[in-house]
DNA sequence: GCAAAATAGTTGCGGTTGCAACCTTCTGGT
DNA sequence: ACCAGAAGGTTGCAACCGCAACTATTTTGC
């Protein structure tokens, strides 16, 4: 029978999950106060600025923002209504839609980038060392792989 | 001007924001497939198994679980309709309302803990060296720290 | 070739969350 | 003692999200 996590499990456990919810709670507040976006709307445009021809499938841009084909159309709604992105059929699958970036969509972007980057350097990254920063990727690439490997579990 | 963050500070960024939502969506849909309970009431319980007497003023709840006051009092309204959880004023604070495990919640708590443990350690314990979870640790000490000392902010 | 299954996307619906407004109670300054 | 302000909790409201159901297109099996 499974027993309690010791005081390093628990720690780790609490503070990823403390973690997380501290940074992107203080992320998504500034986010809205100063520019009136949510971090949910700029995930969006910052994926598709990253893509090639600042374009992706509905169904690719939702796995990557960990978000249900429902979720990603409401959210898209939005953003098409405030001419930010826009919406293309694919020309090889006709099922496919294509969130595109427009151009005023990039502008906005690289307009308020720059806060949301100040905003993780300083609630995130500038808080650890150069070690301390390998060592966290070096810890959150071996859950990954643990999940590619078991994700047929129920 | 704040350029863009190199490929070590990206890859712990999207790493923090990956792992925390693919563990907990994991975690998540084994609780409610196996036990028909969300992380979240779990979480309640979890915390009230743990505290004094069984009990934690709503306020001080709320903030543990990183809930907004109305989030968890609709929150508990689920969990004493189903009688895990009962609501008993404070005694030297008329304000204070005071969430208590019932033994219910208890009995119900200490059933299905074994397997959102098991959880835990599948998804994330497991997939780390003891040195990679001290690491983890000692990294998440340190952003935490960040947040204290700077809550002022806006 | 064509029917069955798989894939992409949208919509209806219910559940969850946070913010603002509100009421009650406590605390502190005078 | 009293009044202003802070603190704890609940409710109205709107936004958000995921699941299930549905349509349309593509791929697969025979």
């Amino acid at each position: 029978m499974t027993d309690w996590l010791d005081d390093e499990e628990m720690a780790a456990w609490r503070g990823l999950v403390d973690v997380s919810a501290a940074v992107m709670g203080a992320l998504e507040s500034e986010l809205v106060a100063h520019h009136g976006i949510t971090t949910g709307d700029y995930g969006v445009l910052a994926r598709l600025s990253e893509a090639e021809n600042s374009s992706m499938r509905m169904c690719d841009l939702a796995s990557a923002l960990h978000l249900s084909p429902s979720g990603l159309t409401r959210r898209l709604d939005g953003l098409v209504r405030r001419q930010l992105v826009s919406r293309e059929p694919s020309a090889g699958d006709r099922r496919v839609m294509l969130a595109v970036l427009t151009d005023e969509g990039r502008a906005f972007l690289e307009r308020i980038a720059p806060l949301h980057l100040d905003g993780v350097r300083r609630h995130f990254i500038s808080q650890l060392s150069r070690t301390q920063l390998r060592n966290l990727s070096s810890a959150f690439r071996s859950i990954e792989r643990g999940f590619v490997l078991t994700d047929s579990d129920d």
